[in-house]
DNA sequence: CATAGCCGCCTTTTT
DNA sequence: GGCGGCTATG
């Protein structure tokens, strides 16, 4: 009976998809057809006369998830599982259990900006001052406490020290804000669905019924909240299938905690685990150069990589002068292949910060290559979008004052900074929300003649708009976008105006397909969605373009020919993250690279520019510590590109961790760590000044104080 | 009340 | 090298 989908599988495959009833752990190595396992357990079980009504999957984006839904259906998977991500399955579980939660269903979702904006006037609000408690700061705090699931009041309740109780108060303050607006952040969606399901057992136990069978892909980079959520939907019937690659755990910046996949056999005694070790993607070469590198992290598994591909072509290591040789170098690179067979849409460009891909995008229409740029919530950041959505977002949820402020006066109509004060002291004093108090402004006492008549015209604009609300999405966006006078004032801004009508056009396009697509339309769930969007999920894999994307958005692809630029100290490790001072944080930015490395079938380039330009500043570089742990001797690749400068290079002294040293420019430090790699030895050092550094010896003129 | 211009912060990665 | 926020000016 297993036969029609058990063809294409190997028998590790067929274990896990077979595996019926239980906790399942898939370990699965990049390229080792995981993806297709997913897949095929989930025919597997319908096919096994499971409903897939009761069938859950939840994946790391929607992009994903929609590709999973193509690929079951594909197999003769009936429509009707559940596949989604963990942020769009809380959203609605949320809205079906609002009341229970004491939340409104048309919340709004917070996005960073909107949250910076609640932060501020929560640090303002507690009268902190925003120097000593750097809203972005307190923000991060906020978040790592919510995926920790600590709720503000046993925050709180918990605090001990003078920051603590000085976070607490902000935690406290941020969260009554976004209350009174009926608004909840990122984190809030998987904070507040778990707190649900762990204090209403009828709740989860009408959701463990529904979803009978859950499957995690990527299960190493959940966080603490995400472990509770799926932990209390399976408590009943144990039947979670997890997958993941500890070694591509890239998200611990965000709470994602590698324990839950470490500890799944002990959370799930009676687990069955099945490992895919064999990898169909790679090269035989680039698999070497992978598993050389990610040997190098010590807090790790150890686990092989098995090729099925043959050997192919050798890994290249290219250093260039700057970031313009580099990305020129790249795009010509690109051609050659394109001339030689390979299809764009093959191709990849990968780096690790987004400010790298202006630098490859000139390249690529200098040489007229056709490029896509993955990144997709950059769309929803532009002004013009932002303010036909602050248009809807208010028309759904009236608390969403952040939405009411950025529209009152956009486009121009004459309410000023005065006016919206007198209404907001109003509503406050009042106790009502900003857009009731806009409504009631004609008995605002404060108000003169003018400004009420004013209010009085917007407030009645909106009215009208609410009238268009039930139904479809673009249509009402079309009429806002007009009726607004949005429109009208970018078509007399000129140029730039036109694209930004583009823009937008663009978007209502987008809530047209959407109209088409959902089961129900409606703006509250149109909003939801969009405000979900991760930067891959713009990504057309079928158009014939290079794709350009960081390496965190390039996790579960895959590409013929990679490419991945600026490997270089201070980037990949990236200076902010701590890998200097951390080995837990290199090992991330490792397996970052690792990540990046398997993505590649055939051909993998990887470079590093010698100087690079960073805020204007032309800045010497160093090769990533990581070139060297790919086993690929690159030096010679090197010196093909003229790596012969006026730099004398000397031998570096034999240094020691805590061995004084001097800089000719940072002074007095102490040595941290040091990496012998013959002349290429690298040393990071922690200097008085309090920063630290990085340094290649042959560069720095580090000399050794005392001893 | 609108606008222009300046200052400062920023840039790691994202659902 | 860019954007957001603030201030001074009209």
């Amino acid at each position: 009976m297993h036969s029609t989908l058990s063809r294409q599988l190997t028998p590790s495959q067929r274990e896990a998809v077979f595996h019926v009833d239980g906790p399942l752990l898939v370990l699965a190595g990049p390229g080792s057809g995981k993806t297709r396992v997913i897949t095929h357990r989930i025919a597997a079980l319908i096919e096994a006369g499971v409903s897939p009504y009761n069938i859950c999957a939840i994946t790391f984006t929607n992009k994903a998830a929609e590709e999973m839904r193509l690929r079951a259906a594909a197999l003769g998977a009936s429509a009707g599982a559940h596949i989604s991500t963990f942020h769009s399955l809380c959203v609605r579980i949320l809205r079906r259990y609002a009341d229970r939660v004491g939340i409104n269903t048309n919340f709004s979702v917070y996005d960073d900006a909107d949250q910076n904006r609640c932060i501020k006037q929560a640090v303002k609000d507690c009268e902190f001052d925003t120097t000593n408690f750097p809203p972005s700061r307190m923000l991060d705090a906020i978040s790592t406490l919510k995926n920790k699931l600590i709720d503000a009041e046993s925050f709180k309740a918990d605090a001990d020290d003078f920051f603590s109780r000085t976070l607490a108060e902000i935690y406290l303050g941020y969260e009554r804000i976004l209350s009174e607006r009926n608004g909840l952040d990122f984190d809030d969606l998987l904070m507040k669905a778990a707190f649900l399901l762990r204090d209403c057992p009828d709740v989860c136990g009408e959701l463990g019924n529904r979803f009978k069978f859950l499957l995690i892909d990527e299960y190493q980079d959940t966080n603490h909240a995400q472990y509770a959520l799926a932990r209390a939907l399976v408590s009943q019937h144990n039947n979670i299938c997890a997958t993941g690659d500890p070694d591509q755990s890239i998200y611990r910046w965000r709470g994602a905690d590698i324990r839950n996949i470490l500890a799944f056999e002990s959370d799930w005694p009676d687990a069955k685990v099945v490992r895919l070790e064999e990898n169909f993607r790679s090269t035989a070469t680039i698999l070497a150069a992978a598993d050389h590198l990610i040997a190098f992290n010590r807090n790790r598994k150890d686990k092989v990589l098995i090729p099925t591909q043959a050997e192919g072509q050798a890994v290249r290591i290219t250093a260039f002068e700057d970031e313009k040789t580099e990305t020129k170098a790249i795009a010509q690179q690109v051609k050659e292949l394109a001339v030689g067979g390979a299809l764009l849409r093959d191709m990849a460009v990968f780096y690790r910060v987004n400010s790298q891909s202006r630098a490859i995008e000139e390249a690529f229409i200098k040489e007229k290559i056709p490029y896509q740029i993955v990144r997709g919530v950059e769309f929803y950041r532009r002004k013009e979008i932002r303010d036909v959505l602050a248009y809807l977002k208010i028309l759904v949820n009236p608390l969403d004052e952040i939405a009411l402020l950025r529209i009152i006066n956009t486009p121009a109509r004459g309410i000023g900074k005065t006016t919206i004060d007198r209404v907001r002291a109003y509503a406050a004093h009042n106790g009502v929300s900003f857009l009731e108090a806009v409504r009631k402004s004609d008995g605002i006492s404060s108000l003169s003649k003018a400004p009420k008549a004013k209010l009085a015209v917007f407030a009645n604009m909106l009215e009208q708009f609410k009238k268009d609300l039930a139904g479809k999405v673009a249509p009402l966006a079309e009429r806002v976008f007009n009726e607004s006078g949005l429109a009208d004032s970018l078509r007399a801004a000129g140029a730039e105006g036109q694209s930004a009508l583009e823009n937008v056009n663009e978007l209502i396009n987008g809530a047209a397909d959407y109209d088409q697509h959902a089961d129900q339309p409606s703006l509250v769930d149109y909003l939801h969605q969009i405000s979900l969007f991760s930067d891959v999920d713009v990504y057309d894999a079928a158009s014939d373009r290079v794709a350009l994307m960081t390496l965190h958005a390039a996790k579960g692809l895959e590409f013929g020919h990679v490419f991945i630029a600026g490997v270089e100290e201070g980037l990949l490790p990236h200076e902010r993250s701590g890998a200097a001072e951390n080995d837990d944080e290199l090992e991330e930015e490792r397996r970052l690279f690792f990540v990046g490395i398997t993505r590649a079938k055939m051909g993998l380039y990887v470079s590093f520019a010698r100087y690079r330009t960073i805020r204007g500043q032309s800045l010497r570089t160093i090769p990533s510590q990581f070139l060297f742990e790919l086993g690929v001797d690159f030096t010679e690749q090197v010196e093909q590109d003229e790596y012969n400068e006026d730099d004398t290079s000397r031998p570096g002294p034999d240094l020691k961790p805590g061995q004084l040293v001097r800089h000719d420019i940072f002074g007095l430090g102490r040595v941290k760590k040091y990496t012998d790699m013959g002349e290429n030895s690298v040393a990071v050092v922690r200097f008085n000044s309090g920063q630290t550094k990085t340094l290649m010896l042959k560069y720095a003129n580090l000399s050794k104080v005392g001893m």
